[in-house]
RNA sequence: GGGCAAGUGGUGGAAUGGCAUACACGAAGGACUUAAAAUCCUUUGGCCGCAAGGUCGUGAGGGUUCAACUCCCUCCUUGCCCACCA
């Protein structure tokens, strides 16, 4: 047995993280570091991170947007710029109010609650703000001009109520957003969700379809996979537009197709379910009843399964039949549940041997299937084809056309219908108008009265905004819950005063979330939503940071919003968010973090381990901040081993070491640096110069955390090569060494702030760092007097040797091929080419 | 079916035409310690070799080039988004 004291766990800790943290978030607090006055805007940017909805709490994953983003918005401060970043809380939510079915808790306590925790753990992380502009969404002061926003969108007719199909889960009793439903089932709890046919408010996004598409050319700086997700989601395909003639009947039926040039391949028409004109089509055919009960099965059926693209094609006869205006032939109309009214016209003319859904129908139905698009190497042959032939051909039975390629006669018909007046050419989008009324409690309320006098009416600006009433019963009913609410819904009209009622649902969180970045700028005004002038200064965006989830929905209706305050002039600019960064998720055992897979790793525990520090630089450091990664506790013990290494570098080697010159026990022991090629001092300044041009070059040109971090690193590595007794009786080695341990803490410094803070005042600087100067490298000390140049014989590498590095061409010849392995190697071989990198590298090809 | 990413050591990743594997994790060994932790140092792609060195090697196959992880073509695999969109 031994007695011999226990291991005191003190030293767990290689420096005081739990002293340094709090001291630092203070100091920055109360010197107001990332406070702005809005009013001078010169040299203005603009850094803003998606603001969170208010969960229950924050984990490593959520992490990694705040800290990119104070990493920028620090980076930029010290390069001069007058940094605005602000946050806030996208409040309005579902979430809140299922919790307070559930939990009894309103959903405002429980939203302000989070808020709190959240806020918290954001200024644990040392994540920093101007919390004097915080913007949360279900504050009347705010949702007042969500509220306008309606209102202008009413006068201007862009906001509009029509029936509409929604999603409805039987089991939640409520309406779900497309969003929400996930393969055809409830998100929450899996059942089947339904399709109703309720009275819904619209935001004709599609007036904008155009313009979003057509303005994305205006994001350099966005990146390219977002861009190409909205372009898909606007989804925009030009056609024509054929009027057929339908047999004995005055109706002319209107077909949408992108491929005119199978005109002549058209064998049936096939109608949406839903087409208006289905009911007159089959109206005194031999079989209408049972037509009518085949179709309104489809009707039925299709919506339902309309997630679900597996479905077998189905399909009714009408009877009837339109007259082919190329060719004057009889063509079959039928009805088809493959057919989406939402698009086009409703209403296809079915090519069977070049489109594969029509293919497959024929098939079915044994409908006939015409070639027309030919490859004259491997003719097709419409009895025997296993799938439809797609691509482009040379045009065979069709008429006038046939020899033709076919993309030249999509433009040769095109040109065709027009003149003869058989149809146009026409643009579709997928894009869909934006359903924005929720049948919810927990969002702003529509700000629209109806009244049996005036008939719908929105609300004026002075009564804005309209309150959502606290006292209300939200138990799901499948109503919404303001309905319950009398003292809600019945009202005056604001036209005639007389007794009239309130609309009662509530709007999309989404519409909250489309302008907030306007209200950061004056987020106390009372009279309007923003100022205008300021707005103007402040926006666009310079750089907007966020999850890529959001990138279709929350981007989208921004920009829309945008452009459409644009529009009524009340900004001077089209675009929000000049430049966009997407970071990637974090990953845990293979699996997106969240609270139900049970793999979330919460900040709190190792902020308290190893501090926020630790937490910061391992987040950054974990890979490319675009790119998803694996969360690893391990990785984080080794981030945490850096800043000791940088701590105990900063403390005894430069404040204690190099003025007392005693030399550390510890340190003295470092071993001497083998011998380099150059005086160390000189490599170590050359070394500190590089890492400072690196470190800004990875800031400026991307988001290169990872990488700018790991020069750093290669430095701090360099400097430990340097023993302190060699430093200490050598004052140019001295001023080199603390040339390089100032760059280390103050290019550190975005990344980790507190520790960089610290050490720059034990290095006696003045605080804040973050006032300092980005430092700058000079270019004379990255210049090198001797250069390693590669030697490749035939590609490969065969030798290294060190020239001048001003030799000119013959004399670097030459002391090449002075070389004993290139020498060996070279003789007797005809030398055929001398290629010469400049600094670099040498390749010798020979025979 | 369409669109977009990506595939490199035991692991996260670096290198965007010029030394493949920087930096870090993990592992092994050493110093310090009664011991451990911490710290510091060394080694660490495979194969052959005592070594010097050689050789193979960035999902597969081809191509362009003096030179390819990088560019081009074909294919495979994985992930994400969209999807009976005419």
């Amino acid at each position: 047995m031994t007695d011999y004291p226990q291991p005191t766990p003190q030293d767990e800790r290689s420096y005081p993280f739990d002293k340094i943290e709090p001291k630092w978030q203070k100091f920055w607090r109360d010197k107001g570091l990332f406070k702005v006055d809005t009013a001078s805007y010169k040299d203005k940017f603009y850094c803003l991170m998606m603001f969170p909805y208010p969960s229950a709490a924050l984990h490593v994953g959520h992490g990694r947007n705040y800290i990119i983003g104070d990493v920028v918005a620090r980076y930029k401060m010290m390069r001069g710029f007058n940094v605005l970043t602000p946050m806030g809380f996208d409040a309005f939510g579902l979430p809140a109010e299922n919790a307070a079915i559930k939990g009894g808790i309103h959903p405002e306590e429980s939203t302000l609650n989070n808020i709190k925790t959240m806020k918290r753990q954001l200024d644990q992380w040392g994540v920093e703000y101007d919390w004097d502009r915080i913007v949360i969404s279900c504050d009347p002061a705010y949702y007042k001009w969500t509220q306008w926003i309606f209102t202008k969108l009413y006068e201007k007719g862009l906001a509009y109520k029509k029936k509409a199909f929604v999603n409805w889960c039987p089991s939640c009793k409520t309406v779900l957003a497309n969003e929400q439903v996930v393969n055809g089932a409830c998100e929450r709890c899996d059942s089947e969700v339904l399709q109703k046919d309720l009275e819904q408010w619209f935001f004709k996004i599609t007036h904008y379809a155009e313009r979003l598409l057509k303005d994305l050319e205006k994001l350099p700086n966005w990146p390219d996979r977002v861009k190409a997700m909205q372009k898909n989601w606007i989804g925009k395909s030009e056609g024509v537009e054929i009027d057929f003639k339908i047999e004995n009947l005055a109706d002319t039926l209107k077909c949408y197709t992108t491929r005119i040039d199978t005109i002549y391949g058209a064998t049936f028409i096939a109608l949406a379910p839903e087409h208006p004109l289905v009911e007159k089509l089959i109206s005194g055919s031999p079989d209408e009843k049972n037509s009518l009960k085949a179709i309104n099965k489809m009707r039925a059926e299709s919506k339902i399964s309309r997630a679900d693209a597996e479905v077998a094609k189905e399909g009714v006869f009408t009877g009837r039949f339109v007259i082919n205006p190329v060719n004057h032939e009889k063509v079959p109309i039928w009805v088809a549940n493959y057919i989406l009214m939402e698009y086009g016209t409703g209403a296809i003319m079915a090519v069977p041997a070049h489109d594969q859904r029509d293919f497959e129908f024929a098939k079915l139905y044994k409908l006939p299937i015409k070639v027309v698009i030919d490859d004259p190497k491997h003719p097709l042959d419409a009895g025997t084809m296993k799938e439809a032939h797609i691509g482009e051909g040379i045009m065979a039975n069709s008429g006038q056309f046939n020899g033709m390629k076919s993309e030249v006669a999509v433009e040769k018909i095109a040109d065709y219908f027009e003149e003869k007046k058989m149809g146009k050419r026409s643009t579709q989008y997928k894009l869909r108008d934006w359903l924005i009324s929720r049948q919810r409690y927990w969002g702003a309320p529509i700000p629209i009265v109806y009244c049996p006098k005036c008939g719908i009416v929105s609300v004026p600006e002075k009564d804005l905004p309209v309150l959502l009433p606290k006292n209300v019963e939200f138990r799901p009913t499948g109503e919404s819950p303001l309905k319950f609410s009398e003292d809600f819904v019945n009202t005056k009209c604001p036209k005639c005063h007389g007794p009239a009622k309130r609309e009662t649902d509530t709007m999309d969180t989404f519409v909250d979330s489309s302008w907030y970045y306007l209200r950061y700028i004056t987020p106390k005004l009372k009279d309007k939503p923003f100022d205008t002038g300021l707005v103007n200064r402040w926006l666009p965006v310079d750089q907007y940071i966020g999850g890529v989830e959001h990138a279709i929905l929350h981007l989208l209706y921004s920009r829309f919003i945008t452009k459409f305050l644009f529009d009524i002039k009340m900004t001077g600019f089209d675009e929000p968010f000049k430049n966009l960064f997407t970071q990637g998720m974090i990953i845990k055992d293979g699996a997106k973090m969240s609270k139900s897979k049970g793999n979330v790793v919460s900040p709190d525990k190792l902020i308290a381990d190893y501090g926020a520090d630790t937490v910061r630089l391992y987040t950054l450091f974990i890979g490319p901040p675009e790119k998803d990664a694996e969360w690893s506790d391990r990785g984080t013990e080794g981030s945490y081993r850096f800043l000791g290494r940088v701590w105990r570098l900063v403390e005894k080697i430069h404040s204690s070491s190099l003025r007392g010159a005693e030399g550390d026990e510890a340190i003295s022991k470092v071993k001497i640096a083998s011998a380099a090629s150059q005086p160390r001092n000189d490599s170590l300044k050359r070394k500190t110069h590089l890492t400072i041009k690196k470190v800004t070059e990875d800031l400026d040109g991307g988001f290169h955390f990872n990488t700018a971090i790991s020069s750093i690193m290669e430095l701090v590595n360099e400097t430990y090569d340097l023993s302190v007794s060699e430093i200490a009786n050598d004052a140019v080695k001295q001023k080199v060494m603390s040339e390089a341990v100032e760059a280390i803490v103050i290019l550190l410094s975005p990344f980790v702030p507190h520790i960089a803070e610290e050490l720059w005042s034990n290095l006696g600087k003045p605080s804040s760092i973050f006032r300092m100067k980005w430092p700058e490298y000079d270019r004379s000390a990255i210049v090198e007097d001797v250069v390693t140049i590669v030697v490749q014989v035939n590609g490969k590498l065969r030798s290294k040797v060190e020239v001048p590095s001003d030799i000119k061409e013959e004399g670097l010849r030459q002391m090449v091929l002075a070389d004993p392995k290139i020498k060996e190697i070279t003789s007797g071989k005809t030398i055929k080419n001398f290629i010469i990198v400049p600094k670099k590298l040498v390749n010798i090809v020979i025979g």
